[in-house]
DNA sequence: CATACGTGGAA
DNA sequence: TTTCCAAGTAT
């Protein structure tokens, strides 16, 4: 059964594929544009694809090529990339696009290596590159494929331990025809069939000989390793308004969204201000959740650097979603 | 190997 | 409301 593996699979994609702005449907002669496929598994990292969606039409109406992209203002990009998350990605879509264009001469490199060497391109996006873009036997192993294949194969190893014996099994099952489409397959597979909770498994091509299915414990495979506790911090940032015009700053280039433009304000600790706010969120972060608290001043730092925003035009400020929230909440207060 | 790093939708 | 977690990468 197991050698029909990549037949079963490509025939279920064949007639159930999502239709995706990114993806050529299966059996189009059209031709991949690597700008394209790349720009979209950067997006797709930790992120899903309703939310990818939108940025992924404006960006490629704004920055139609890699070259565009790389001569891109900084802060437009990142104004560009405001409430996707996890900021470092869209850092490092500046830096790969204007290495692509410096070092390989506006090309995208075919090889999973030369790939797997650019900013923003680890293991993941390396190997879907190169399989979806340039059609390269790449094992492409993501969060999705991590699920099908542990519960096919029945690995209880848990996770990360486990990754090495999910692409082990996957490796020998890769279609030298196809390898594009059988990623694109199983991850569609793990997102609407082979799903965490509740599977389909009826449904599904794999069922004939998958080792979970049946199991009432399928929905425990992959094993993952238990969560820590989130600490609560909080923090005060400051609305100074002058002549209908808000100060913004720029944070630093790394850490907590870093490069991003946002409200100024101090440190964020674990003792909660005792200085009343005109409004207050409590927001969550992949590993602290963050009470934040806007008060009024009269006036910023002396040294500080920044900008006086027009307050009637905060949307095409790019701000980080934490800071539209507690705006968007004073101003809901305040009419 | 463990940790830092966003956000929104689903159950 | 809380918890989970989604096409991961960098350090």
């Amino acid at each position: 059964m197991v050698r029909d593996f990549a037949p079963r699979v490509l025939a279920w994609y064949d007639a159930s594929a999502r239709v995706l702005p990114w993806r050529i449907a299966p059996g189009s002669d059209a031709v991949p544009d690597p700008y394209r496929i790349w720009l979209a598994e950067v997006m797709l990292q930790q992120t899903t694809v309703a939310a990818v969606a939108g940025y992924f039409a404006r960006f490629t109406e704004c920055w139609p090529t890699v070259a565009d992209l790389a001569a891109a203002e900084d802060a437009d990009v990142m104004a560009a990339w405001a409430g996707l998350g996890y900021y470092a990605r869209a850092r490092n879509l500046l830096a790969c696009a204007r290495a692509v264009v410096a070092e390989h001469g506006g090309r995208f490199p075919e090889s999973e290596a030369a790939l797997r060497a650019l900013p923003g391109i680890g293991d993941y996006t390396a190997a879907s590159v190169a399989a979806i873009a340039f059609g390269r036997p790449a094992v492409v192993v993501d969060a999705n494929i991590e699920r099908v294949m542990a519960r096919h194969r029945l690995i209880a190893t848990p996770l990360p331990l486990a990754k090495r014996e999910i692409r082990a099994a996957l490796m020998p099952l890769v279609p030298q025809d196809r390898p594009g489409d059988f990623a694109q397959a199983l991850m569609d597979l793990g997102a609407t069939i082979c799903t965490p909770r509740s599977p389909v498994c009826a449904i599904c091509p794999l069922m004939a000989d998958c080792r979970a299915r049946g199991r009432p414990d399928i929905e425990r495979l992959p094993v993952k390793p238990p969560k820590k506790a989130k600490p609560r911090r909080h923090g005060l940032a400051h609305w100074i308004v002058r002549e209908e015009r808000v100060w913004l700053v720029r944070r630093p280039g790394k850490g907590m969204l870093g490069g991003m433009r946002a409200l100024p304000g101090g440190d964020w600790t674990d003792t909660r201000p005792t200085e009343s706010g005109v409004a207050e969120v409590n927001h969550g972060f992949t590993h602290f959740d963050l009470t934040l608290k806007l008060v009024h001043r009269e006036s910023h730092d002396a040294a500080a650097e920044g900008e006086w925003w027009p307050i009637s035009d905060l949307d095409a400020a790019g701000l980080p979603t934490l800071y539209r929230k507690l705006i968007d909440k004073m101003l809901e207060r305040d009419g």
